[in-house]
DNA sequence: AGCACGCCGACT
DNA sequence: GTCGGCGTGCTC
């Protein structure tokens, strides 16, 4: 008897066995419908095996389904990451399948002449339509349109049979791309990275490069001249970037667009079901060369990926911690492995993790080193606000107003950067000391004075600012705490009425439109100040911007989890190579308490390496990610007793291990969201140390009721 | 995820 | 006396 081991898109932690019918030809990767419970469900067969009998009776697989079997790679690849983040296979493989969702798109229906007849009656409108559509064919209601007429005077020529409806399926190839269509002229650097990159594709085979450039050193053009040599020296090669973020896309698609000569394919949460759907059918049957996406393209079933490209890897946006927790970078890797494929991480200030795997030569170490054109890098000066303090309730020091009214007098622009959304962070009554905060949530509500609410960030609520304080009834006591990017902005504009400025936040740049629309109108020069979280700090180039002030260079260094300073690093980093991509130097101002910090000393030095010296020195000393490995489990559910009591459970159920610690049980920094008690636990192991094998024997040794939800984040990059 | 089974309040 | 609330548990 053959039996199929089935995945199946429930968050159960293993493959479901089925019998295969004798008559039913079933290999792996093969989509099948399979009963379950009371109903059919859609799955993945992972294996299928010759067995004797079995000591339980099997249901039968219903049937082989038409769609396309994902290809080995992609099924071995899903295997691997449930394996490696320990979640349940049949979820990843849905993942998978998320291109299915959506009905196949309705064939087009098109209108077109019969030979010359025509109509018996030729009417005004009859005769108009016909001069309207020539030989060509139209859609109906294009034609209606261009002929001036009502629908049922095409449906009379249709009936009589002048005109015929052709119906077309909307071809899901995706336009070749051309490798010779518009070159870039690159520099030594940008060319000797994409000839080794090349070089490693025309080998064929597994090969990881860090592809490192400063801001504006041309890191696209070198890795798209790689993807071009790719192509040309195999066009059936599929080539997968991916990005951080969304709204990067439709930069990237362009200057795809551009070199090629046609569009790439383009993957993420914000392309349409029926789109999604062609894509993923392209993608399957090997008719899409280039996909650019976010990290769930991933999922998608290449049957022939030969490049894997993740551009701004450092960036925290690849983890992803809803749903399925996974690291985007992490995972590109183990799919270029799995696919025998090259992996290439694009970043000006790569992440440790990273730099650690270039120095110890497992990875390609591609270095841009100049700033494309006679673009400077800017200079960086730190402010020290002991020395001059900003006056109370304003967050601009004297030095950094000058600077503005400067760059304000020269005619080019200024960036404030503050990673704060809103206007205040706090809210809090002065009579009582009682801080707002958000209901059934340890986190405070965030005032937004443009829509005069109280927000929480984490959970979405909102409320309007109250008059009295809830806590001790006081009237008007409310006071708000802290500047955010909206209380800088009023600031500017008092100090600066004359400036036109704007604010840049996920709250004012709700998606990739208004994204476009205000870069567009910074790019143009008609915006002098703009007041920005990290929506803008990362990949944009504004020609006329020199300076960009730093409100709280301070901020992501307190609070001191593992990567604080890292991503502090790295933020300012990005922010502060806004200035002077042109050719107009450009200058930073980093204000700061703590000006003696390492992290901005070297950040002023420009001194990356000295930066990631010390800072991986203290790593390796508490064998931290990269030299260690980390992974979290958080508890949470509503009863907090029954937290508390697996947490219990847990610690009293831990294995034993060499080379490796487990931390807690703790309340999770935010102990309270939506009602939920959350509590953490951290695992630390060398790096040679089997930390799944040693989680999964954990978590087998503790009965987990299903009132508490047990998360586990291999390699987190949050601490909360 | 569904969809069952299973113990405690307001109804014909 | 039942109908039904959604809490806990199983699905090859």
């Amino acid at each position: 008897m053959k039996v199929a081991s089935v995945l199946i898109p429930l968050p159960v932690h293993e493959a479901f066995d089925y019998e295969v019918p004798e008559a039913m030809a079933l290999a792996r990767g093969d989509q099948v419908a399979v009963p379950l419970g009371p109903r059919m469900m859609r799955g993945i067969v992972a294996e299928v095996r010759e067995t004797t009998g079995s000591n339980r009776r099997l249901k039968v697989v219903e049937t082989r389904l038409d769609d396309p079997p994902l290809p080995p790679g992609t099924v071995d690849f899903v295997e691997w990451a449930a394996r490696w983040t320990l979640s349940p296979p049949g979820e990843m493989a849905a993942t998978a399948l998320k291109g299915l969702r959506a009905p196949r798109p309705r064939p087009e229906r098109r209108l077109r002449r019969v030979g010359d007849r025509t109509p018996a009656r030729p009417t005004a409108g009859r005769t108009a339509v016909l001069a309207a559509l020539g030989e060509a064919a139209m859609p109906g209601p294009d034609l209606a349109r261009a002929a001036g007429v009502s629908s049922a005077v095409i449906k009379g020529l249709v009936d009589e049979g002048v005109l015929e409806v052709i119906e077309t399926l909307a071809d899901a190839a995706f336009d070749a791309p051309d490798p010779a269509h518009a070159p870039a002229t690159l520099n030594a650097d940008q060319g000797a990275a994409a000839d080794a990159i090349a070089a490693a594709t025309a080998a064929g085979g597994f090969r990881p490069f860090l592809l490192d450039g400063v801001t504006g050193s041309g890191k696209t053009e070198a890795y798209l001249e790689a993807v071009a040599r790719t192509l040309a020296a195999d066009p059936a090669a599929q080539i997968l970037i991916l990005l951080p973020e969304i709204a990067l896309t439709q930069d990237l698609i362009a200057r795809i667009t551009a070199r090629f000569g046609a569009a790439p394919a383009e993957w993420h949460s914000g392309v349409a079901p029926p789109k999604r759907r062609r894509v993923w059918e392209a993608v399957v049957a090997g008719r899409c060369s280039i996909v650019v996406g976010a990290r769930s393209a991933l999922f998608l079933p290449f049957p022939n990926l030969k490049l894997v490209i993740v551009d701004e890897e450092h960036d925290g946006s690849f983890k992803q911690e809803d749903g399925l927790v996974y690291h985007g970078r992490d995972l590109a890797v183990a799919r270029a492995r799995i696919e025998g494929a090259v992996v290439v991480l694009a970043s000006a200030t790569p992440s440790l993790e990273t730099l650690w795997n270039a120095q110890g030569q497992r990875y390609g170490w591609l270095k841009l080193s100049s700033r494309h054109g006679a673009a400077q890098l800017p200079d960086i000066q730190l402010l020290d606000l002991r020395q001059c303090p900003p006056d109370p309730q304003t967050w601009l020091s004297q030095p950094l107003r000058e600077a503005i009214a400067q760059t304000l007098m020269a005619g080019e622009q200024t960036l404030l950067f503050l990673n704060r959304r809103g206007y205040a962070p706090v809210v809090l009554c002065r009579a009582c000391g009682h801080r707002m905060t958000s209901p059934d949530t340890d986190s405070w509500l965030v005032e937004h004075r443009y829509t005069g609410r109280l927000v929480c960030h984490l959970t979405g609520f909102t409320m309007a600012r109250p008059r009295i304080c809830p806590s001790c009834g006081a009237e008007d006591s409310l006071v708000s705490v802290g500047p955010g990017v909206e209380r800088v902005e009023e600031e500017v504009r008092q100090l600066f009425p004359e400036a036109r400025t704007a604010v840049f936040s996920s709250d004012t740049v709700p998606d990739a439109r208004a994204a476009r629309a205000l870069i567009q109108r910074m790019t143009e020069g008609e915006i002098d100040i703009l007041v920005a979280t990290q929506a803008a700090a990362k990949g944009h180039n504004f020609p006329l911007l020199t300076l960009v002030g730093v409100v709280d260079a301070d901020l992501g260094l307190r609070g001191g989890d593992l990567r604080a300073a890292e991503r502090t690093y790295q933020l300012l980093t990005q922010a502060t190579g806004r200035a002077g991509r042109a050719d107009r130097p450009g200058r930073a101002i980093l204000q700061t308490w703590t000006p003696e910090h390492p992290v901005l000393m070297a950040l002023a030095k420009g001194d990356r390496d000295g930066f990631v010296e010390a800072e991986m020195a203290e790593r390796e000393a508490a064998t931290l990610p990269p030299h260690g490995r980390l992974a979290a489990l958080i508890l949470s559910g509503v009863d907090a007793m029954a937290v508390e009591k697996v947490a219990a459970d847990l610690a009293a159920a831990i294995p034993n291990a060499e080379r490796l610690e487990v931390y807690g049980p703790a309340d999770a920094p935010l102990g309270l969201i939506r009602g939920r008690r959350r509590k953490r636990l951290l695992v630390r192991a060398d790096r040679d140390v089997d930390l799944q094998g040693f989680l999964r024997a954990w978590l087998a040794r503790v009965k987990v009721p299903g009132s508490v939800r047990v998360t586990v984040d291999v390699d987190p990059y949050s601490f909360l």
